[in-house]
DNA sequence: TCAAAAGTGTTTCGAATACACCCATGT
DNA sequence: ACATGGGTGTATTCGAAACACTTTTGA
C-alpha cells in the first residue's frame, strides 16, 4: 500500500509519500487508513497497482489535502521528489485532468476562499497560468462554486474587497462528462 | 487478478470475465497474460483493485477486443451479467468516458471500416444514439481517423458505396485533454 | 487623486451539433 | 424513375477565452 498525498501550499504543489503493509486478514480500508490517514484527507481514490523496486506488490492511492489543513509528515515540492517518480507523475496527471472536468478542487481549497486564492491553487496544481475571470465564470456556470457569506477585507495596499465562495459539494462529481459524443436531445 | 474483457458484436456490448491467481514470484504481466490473453486484445489497462466476495484481493484489468477478432471464451451481453456487477459497470463507464476524449475506438473496431460500421460500435458501447455525420466530423477533425484505400460495395438494396477509414493510431491517445481550463496560448 | 485588486460587460472563437441537401448505386 | 444508403455544405448553438472597462478600497 503506497499513499501519495498532494496539497497546495504557498502556491506550490507538494507531495507526501507513505507506505503501510497490508496485514493478514485486514481490510483494504483499514490498511489504507493507516497508510494515508484517510480521515484527515479531503479526498482519496485509487491510483494504480504496481510492483515496487523491492519486488513487492503495492496498490497506490491518491489523497488530496486542503491547503489550510495542518497535516504532519514529510511534505516536499513535487518536482523535487525522485523516489516513485512515475507514480507521483501519475498522481499529478490524474489531478490535472480531474481539475478540468470535475469539482475536485474542493479537496484542495479551504472551506471558503476568494477567486484569487482559488486561482493560486489551480495554477500550482495545473502548472500553467489560469485567468481568475474565466475560472470564476467556468466554475459558477457549472455550479461547482457558490457564493459564501462575508468578504475578504483588502490589505495595506488597498483594492476592492473580495467576495468569498465555497464549493457546492464536497464529494467528487463529474461536471463535464461528455467532451464530445453527447447523447442527442 | 480479474480480467474484464469487452467487445462489440452484432451491435451489442459483450463481456468476458476471467480469473487467474498471481503465482509466487511471478510478474504482474505474466499473470495478466494468463488471465486476459493480453496478446489477443487490442488494449489493456488497469481498472481497480478490490476485495472479492471470497475475501481475496484482486486487481481488475479492462481489456478491449476488436469486433472481428475470433476470441474464444464465455462472451455474454453486459446487461445479462450479474457476477461482479460493480466492476463490470466500472469497466463500461471507463470505456464510455474514454470513447469521448480519447482514440480508444481503435481497440473495438476492425482494421478498416465504414463510418456506419463504426457508428454501430459506438452506439453499442455508449448506449445511446450517435449521428454518423457528427461522428465522422469529430473523429476526422481530431485526426483520430484517416481515410483508407478502397470502398465497400453496396448490397442488393443499392445505395452509395461507403468510403473506408482506419484509426490513425493503435495506441491510446488523449485527444481532448482539457475540457476546460486550457493553458493560455 | 492615484494605484491596486476585484469583478462585470461584451466580443470573439471554435468545437460540436443539427439539418437540409446532394451523390452513387441497385432494381 | 425511384428507393436506399452514404456523404457534404452550411447554419446554429453554446461553453470557454479574451479583453476592455467599472467598482471599491488604502494611501
Amino acid at each position: 500500500m503506497l499513499g501519495v498525498a498532494l496539497r497546495v501550499r504557498a502556491a506550490r504543489l507538494e507531495v507526501r509519500l507513505d507506505r503501510a503493509p497490508l496485514r493478514h486478514g485486514e481490510s483494504l480500508e483499514a490498511a489504507l487508513a493507516r497508510a494515508l490517514d484517510v480521515g484527515a484527507l479531503a479526498h482519496v481514490e485509487q491510483l494504480a497497482t504496481l510492483f515496487l523496486p523491492d519486488g513487492t506488490l503495492a496498490t497506490a492511492y491518491l489523497g488530496l489535502a486542503r491547503a489550510d489543513d495542518e497535516l504532519p509528515g514529510d511534505w516536499r515540492a513535487v518536482d523535487s521528489v525522485v523516489e516513485h517518480a512515475e507514480i507521483v507523475a501519475a498522481a499529478q496527471a490524474r489531478l490535472r485532468a480531474k481539475l478540468s472536468y470535475t469539482n475536485i478542487g474542493f479537496a484542495l481549497a479551504p472551506a471558503t476562499f476568494t477567486i484569487s486564492e482559488l486561482r493560486e491553487v489551480y495554477v500550482a496544481a495545473l502548472g500553467h497560468d489560469v485567468s481568475a475571470t474565466n475560472l470564476q465564470r467556468v466554475l459558477l456556470r457549472r455550479r461547482v462554486l457558490e457564493p459564501a457569506e462575508g468578504r475578504r477585507e483588502p490589505g495595506r495596499t488597498g483594492g476592492r474587497p473580495a467576495a468569498l465562495f465555497r464549493f457546492a459539494s464536497s464529494r467528487l462529481e463529474v461536471t463535464d462528462e461528455f467532451a464530445a459524443l453527447r447523447p442527442p436531445r
